[in-house]
DNA sequence: ACCTGAACACCGTTCAAGT
DNA sequence: ACCTGAACACCGTTCAAGT
């Protein structure tokens, strides 16, 4: 307002793109942002630039390659799973409650479990998970090899489940697509020859039943609890 | 030879392509070749058509689309499946030989496993397979539910392994590569801080054991069965 | 040191046009 | 009915060039 109009102004360069500059930190943003909201599918160097404004060649000074980023993404998920401290009497349920957690943080971000597969959990976050499944099989009496390799099946089984749930939410079907396919599912097991398939036939109904997913976790934990259990000394 | 020269000739269209049609069969087949030879990431719709001498889009008048094809080559492969007869008396034993056998044919077709997660087992050799496994469970006296529910967790279990094997094979290590990478990380897990992670330091050995698949997927299909023995009536 | 545009070698799928 | 070429809208990664 007060300044005279025809003093020569410099124009401190406006058009300076201000942008704050890129970092693991927030290309990891970017990234997870896209996973939540669009599925794994949607992650990909290109689009994760292009949320940033940039392109995606831009990415590369920050992260090795895409299979980096798929490794930051499941770090970061891991820091919402949450462990009660661990109950000597109750191991087994522990046990359960920790893999229930697991897969409704897997459930959270879609996708992040195909991401997770196969990858050795080397996280601050993934390293504390293993270090408290160890300390509830070890309250268990399970034995040392067996409880090592048990923090290999856990994790596994959680995550094959979140997995095998994310391919077929993948098909965008709705609840009545579900509901209808499952009774068409079952009418196609009882409809099959009864002296070739006699027990497919006969437990028809209990082969469709649960399609909802959480009554076939609970089953799944239950059988590698119970499993684990017969291992445990004493 | 004995042709005279100046005859008209009508030359029979030489250069007619006489190329087999294409079909089904011959889609997976070459599909099916590509997997084996060069794992699931090179079963392109483009290199399958390539292998076939045509363009992609010939494809699509025999194959819905990518996934259909998927499930073409699951369908193939477990036609390599074998199953002993159902013997009573030794159930358990023959629940882990049937694991072995499936976890086999998956090795044996690397790929396959990513095609096969979240599929429904609809084909008929599939559908062989899950009959048997049910005469197996009733022949332990599995109750109906937990038994229906077993022929879906056990087929989970060994394509979770297989698919992990897939994607940890698909970073073509070398055998040393992998004795160096378990070794360092042995003593990575070693040299954690003890107050913070004392089960994961004081287990290191056993967390890195069983590097090559066989032994924890041994572990894996004792705990499963034992933990379905455990539901098992009277 | 960090960022960029352009290029390379790929994808699955569609469609109008041919036979 | 079956097949084709060409196109569309994508991939991950590399590299020389800029700042």
């Amino acid at each position: 307002m007060n300044q005279s109009p025809w003093q020569p102004i410099r124009p401190e360069k406006p058009a300076r793109p201000v942008r704050e500059p890129l970092s693991r930190e927030r290309i990891v943003d970017a990234a997870m942002s896209l996973l939540v909201e669009q599925g794994y599918e949607a992650v990909s160097m290109r689009k994760v630039a292009q949320a940033l404004n940039t392109g995606p060649a831009s990415l590369y000074a920050h992260v090795a390659n895409k299979k980096e980023l798929d490794q930051l993404l499941v770090d970061r998920a891991a820091q919402d799973l949450e462990f009660p401290e661990a109950d000597p009497e109750h191991w087994q349920e522990q046990l359960k409650d920790g893999m229930r957690s697991m897969l409704k943080v897997m459930r959270s971000y879609p996708g992040v479990a195909r991401a997770a597969i196969g990858q050795v959990p080397l996280g601050e976050r993934a390293l504390e998970s293993t270090e408290h499944f160890l300390a509830i099989l070890k309250a268990g009496k399970v034995p040392d090899q067996a409880a090592a390799w048990a923090v290999d099946l856990i994790p596994l089984y959680v995550t094959a489940t979140a997995f095998e749930e994310s391919v077929q939410r993948a098909w965008e079907w709705t609840e009545d697509d579900i509901t209808r396919f499952v009774g068409e599912l079952r009418e196609f097991f009882q409809g099959l020859p009864a002296e070739k398939f006699p027990f497919t036939v006969a437990l028809a109904a209990a082969l469709t039943a649960g399609g909802s997913g959480d009554e076939r976790f609970e089953f799944g934990i239950q059988v590698i609890v119970a499993g684990l259990a017969s291992m445990a000394e004493k």
